[in-house]
DNA sequence: TTGCAGTGAGATGTATACAATTGAAAGCTA
DNA sequence: TAGCTTTCAATTGTATACATCTCACTGCAA
């Protein structure tokens, strides 16, 4: 009972949404996926209430899971609170983050700057927001803004490839935000915070805007 | 399966915390509740893990659940937390507010003023509250806000009583709220929301730190 | 007295059988 | 043919038995 079955197989089936494995719409059958992963329906079925409860499924006919669908506008609804509690956590890091991580902060950026592989940059990318997050000093928004990203990983992963312009932009925007950090001003951190998820979202908008009229939304 | 069995249960849970009749600390055991219940242990085990994921319980010894214990700094993270949303949602708002909405605030900051009964009071406070947030146009952030909300409940719930001070300060905040929101001023919105919360906060610490030190603070 | 291994009770994790619900499709009637 | 009713299969909900894990307690040895 070291590892349960139900957590493995609640994060496997998060693994494979996010890789796009499993596209909105499609059915999650208990008995299917039981033998699938070769248990019984019971801990398939705690793992599908969780992703339920994660806003990653949700009913369809005859009372069955499917991945969820989205539309559109709850799209933009989600990154609006993500973006909003993102820059909460920076407002709140401008004014809270230690010397140290002060420092660390820059040396991030500056390996951002240095860098031009989009892969590295991701991950340069994922560690200054992580630096943030950490050093507003509430794991409880912390978590939060962690439950909201996992929400939008199945469209960004889908379909985020890092474009050059974005790549330059980002670098810009990462900059703007963390000299307001690093002065302390928790008003400008809050706005440039924001806008910098938004960015993120109009790209994410384009590109899903470009796509066939029926993945663009699988809804409708 | 109309009303399913584990959900009720849930609730029933949730309200038993509520209204203090289990205090952080006491066990969950699926066996015992199932028979309290009348059911098997299956939707109890739902019901509990649904507890869990909304942080109402923990995992104490042997692996059993417990109604969460949390010390008094978890406490402050999390109406810090409360509080950053709620602003964000003000913020919102007041961008956002119909003009139905905003004459809806009006009348029930008079209803409030007019009152003096601290449980009417108190379902008009939630009236208020409700309108800003609905008044926000997001549903993400709202369901956020109403969970961290639930979160709170438990010590809220066991401990508020209305005390004519608070009555009277509460009035003067929602007022300054109620004209932050109506001239259209997202940041002073904010402000004003943030320090509203905060002030319901020291409050409820008074009245703990008030209470025997066991009760006060259950982990220690 | 201290430390540790064995043991057993208490609790959750999982498998499986059966019950209940839902929705779609077939069939009947006007 | 349109609309209503009935039926039935697909799927989840619940009950129960068994498996597994954890931890407190006991007893023995150093």
């Amino acid at each position: 009972m070291a590892i349960r079955a139900a957590d493995s197989i609640f994060e496997t089936l998060i693994d494979a949404i996010m890789a796009g494995q499993m596209v909105p719409g499609e059915p999650l059958v208990e008995q299917t996926l039981a033998e699938q992963f070769g248990v019984s329906r019971t801990p398939v079925r705690e793992a599908l209430h969780r992703l339920e409860q994660a806003r990653l499924a949700e009913r369809g006919a005859r009372r069955a899971f499917v991945v969820r669908r989205m539309a559109p506008e709850d799209l933009a609804e989600l990154f609006e609170a993500t973006g909003e509690i993102e820059s909460t956590l920076a407002a709140l890091a401008a004014k809270r983050m230690s010397e140290i991580e002060r420092r660390k902060l820059e040396t991030v950026l500056d390996e951002g700057d240095a860098c031009d592989d989009p892969a590295t940059y991701s991950e340069i990318n994922s560690r200054f927001h992580e630096i943030i997050k950490s050093g507003a000093r509430n794991s409880i928004l912390a978590a939060t803004l962690d439950e909201l990203n996992l929400r939008t990983l199945a469209w960004r992963a889908a379909n985020f490839r890092e474009d050059s312009r974005r790549l330059e932009s980002s670098r810009v925007e990462h900059r703007g935000i963390t000299q307001a950090i690093l002065s302390q001003d928790a008003d400008t951190t809050r706005r440039k915070m924001c806008s910098h998820v938004a960015s993120s979202f109009i790209v994410l908008s384009d590109i899903l805007a470009r796509r066939a009229p029926e993945q663009r939304a699988p809804k409708f």
